[in-house]
RNA sequence: GGGCCUGUAGCUCAACGGUUAGAGCAGAGCGCUCAUAACGCUUUGGUUGGGGGUUCAAAUCCCUCCAGGCCUACCA
């Protein structure tokens, strides 16, 4: 069996993420790493939680924390919430690792030797008032071009034009509104990325199996202007990982901390080094998944990630591990997501709009919005949540579709056979035609998802559920009991084995009714239906089950009614 | 300003340059009565954003215009 290695981008400490975060990484991944576990590969399932730079900074401020502390709280909210929502990783890390620590330092110590790093001094906005450096998106002001009042120091929001932060009028801190501000000089280290811009090109057209979106955000970054540009890796903060060169200090840059996106890629690494600490495995565990000359050479790497998130993938971290010269696992495959919109805008961490992920959780069962969100997947361009798209996809295809079809066989079987398969009778033809369509739709299904194509193979897991109603419709057990009990007793069989099928094709999806079903069915088997016909026999006469209660509730016209009210405005 | 993406039925989406542009939902009709007023069958909806061009053939390729979105390197 194969071995993959999934990383999901890992969600930043700032807050709880909401549906569009969800959808753009975490879940597709888990939804991967499900079906290649259910079909026996082995599977290093990481993500982990992003917790360096300045927002993090202001956020523990904001809650009055120490930032240590409001890191170890928010990890463990997002890791509950993770959990809950089914995300199935093998490890859940921290970015502030001591295992990303080492690793970050042991990095940029390599880049140095190679002299791919180079010292900077540049001049930078301090605040006396903050006492810190200000990012450029950090200072507000009026806007030279059109007189706006909050613009950014990177960019006005209001007539689009891009900003030195020293363009603005009346410049003061966007955190404290302070004006007094002055410019320092501060030295900083800049990843050579000009010099391993032939290097990376190559590498990016050698992916020819990658999508449009990827790879032109890749070669508009490679090629546009004066190509790929050198990018500063440290900033003058208090959280974060020390600069060191390896185990050495780092003369002329005490009191500095590696920029927060040159440590998270490597943390996608250094989880694999937490997830051994924490399961008492050996260096040599983790690293036959990351290291080609200990194991990893037959590892297919794929990454998930939303849009915004590919320059960092596709051309700063393969810069950091082709420029270490030691021989790291590269990521095979790429696949990024669009946007998820909310009724009409953009779901917003930071005005709070739209739902998040512990609030659709206190409203729904996690299936619920796996199934919607999964189904909805913005894959070829973004798309759009509304309630009452929700509430009809989430009705029909979960409770009606599937929800009924396991109550409607279970409860017919009850009512006149009594709580276990029943006996006598044979498949006939028209059993054997849905095995042999079931068969079809299986393989297709398969391959869908090996090509990670998330909505289409949500499509045609749907059309297996339908085939069953379709099925018992036209074999109608309730009529055939009447002349042909024993006949009526093979349909029945058939359509309870079928419970067992959808719950083990379903489970990538909707891992939590998928345990339902198999607990109401009496069976812990979820071995993969390479043989459908042989799937569909599993169950054998006289094997006791039980009616499982109502799978899926259906959401009410009022339900969704209070809902879009509750959601219409902003968070807190 | 530059780059990229998107625009197909009321809604969400399909469609290697190749029969009459297809599914699901919603709408209409019929059937069934095991089931969560569920299921099945049939069916109404499209000048593929506008205009021009290439081609035996265009939703698909080219040009242009319109509308929306994303990125543009110090937010992450």
């Amino acid at each position: 069996m194969a071995r993959i290695l999934i990383t999901s981008a890992i969600p930043y400490i700032n807050g709880i993420k909401h549906l569009g975060n969800l959808i753009g990484s975490q879940l597709p991944a888990d939804l991967y790493a499900r079906y290649l576990r259910g079909r026996g590969n082995e599977v290093m399932f990481l993500c982990a939680t992003d917790e360096h730079g300045t927002p993090a900074e202001l956020a523990a401020a904001k809650a009055g924390q120490p930032v240590a502390e409001y890191c170890a709280r928010m990890y463990e909210v997002q890791s509950d919430i993770a959990q809950r929502f089914g995300l199935s990783f093998d490890h859940f890390g921290r970015s502030s690792s001591t295992q990303n620590h080492h690793l970050t330092q042991h990095f940029a110590g390599r880049l140095a030797d190679a002299g791919l790093i180079r010292e900077v001094t540049e001049k930078q906005v301090y605040s006396n008032a903050d006492r810190r450096f200000l990012p450029d998106r950090y200072i507000e002001g009026t806007c030279p071009n059109c007189g706006y009042e909050r613009a950014r120091g990177d960019q006005c929001e209001n007539c689009t034009k891009q900003l030195d932060p020293t363009d603005l009028i009346e410049p003061r801190s966007a955190i404290s509104g302070s004006t007094d501000l002055e410019v320092r000089e501060t030295k900083h280290l800049y990843l050579r990325q000009s010099a391993m811009s032939d290097q990376l090109d190559k590498w990016i057209d050698s992916k020819t199996d990658w999508p449009v979106l990827t790879t032109s955000i890749a070669k508009k970054w490679l090629h546009d202007g004066d190509g790929l540009q050198d990018r500063g890796i440290t900033r003058d903060l208090d959280w974060g990982i020390p600069v060191r060169k390896g185990d050495e200090d780092w003369p002329g840059m005490e009191g500095k901390v590696f920029y927060v996106w040159f440590d998270a890629p490597i943390e996608y690494i250094a989880c694999a080094a937490e997830w051994a600490e924490a399961n008492g495995k050996s260096d040599a565990d983790w690293q036959r998944w990351w290291r080609t000359d200990k194991g990893a050479d037959d590892v297919r790497y794929v990454q998930f990630m939303g849009k915004d998130n590919v320059p960092f993938h596709t051309l700063s971290f393969p810069a950091t591990i082709l420029g270490s010269g030691e021989p790291w696992k590269m990521v095979d495959h790429l696949k990024s997501f669009n946007y998820l919109n909310y009724d009409g805008g953009q779901f917003s961490t930071s005005q709070g709009r739209g739902v998040f992920m512990d609030q659709a959780l206190e409203i729904l069962p996690a299936d619920y919005w796996r199934w919607w969100l999964l189904s909805h997947a913005p894959e070829s361009s973004d798309s759009e949540f509304t309630w009452e798209n929700f509430q009809q996809s989430v009705n029909k295809d979960l409770a009606d579709v599937l929800g009924n079809f396991v109550s409607r066989i279970t409860k017919f079987c009850r009512s006149k056979f009594g709580e276990e398969v029943p006996e006598g009778g044979a498949y006939g033809e028209q059993e054997e035609a849905l095995i042999a369509d079931l068969t079809t739709r299986v393989r297709a299904y398969e391959r869908h998802m090996e090509a990670m194509e998330v909505r289409k193979s949500a499509q045609e897991l749907r059309a297996i559920w339908v085939a069953g109603n379709e099925y018992l419709q036209s074999a109608a057990p309730w009529a055939t009991f009447k002349t042909d009990p024993e006949k009526a007793a093979a349909q029945v069989r058939l359509g309870l084995n079928l419970i067992r099928l959808y719950a083990v094709l379903s489970a990538p999806f909707i891992p939590f009714a998928s345990a339902r079903m198999l607990e109401a069915m009496g069976v812990s088997d979820t071995t993969w239906p390479e043989d459908v016909a042989a799937s569909l026999s599993m169950l054998a006469p006289g094997h006791s089950f039980a009616v499982p209660e109502v799978l899926f509730a259906k959401i009410t016209d009022e339900q969704r009614e209070d809902w879009e009210t509750r959601f219409a405005g902003t968070r807190d």
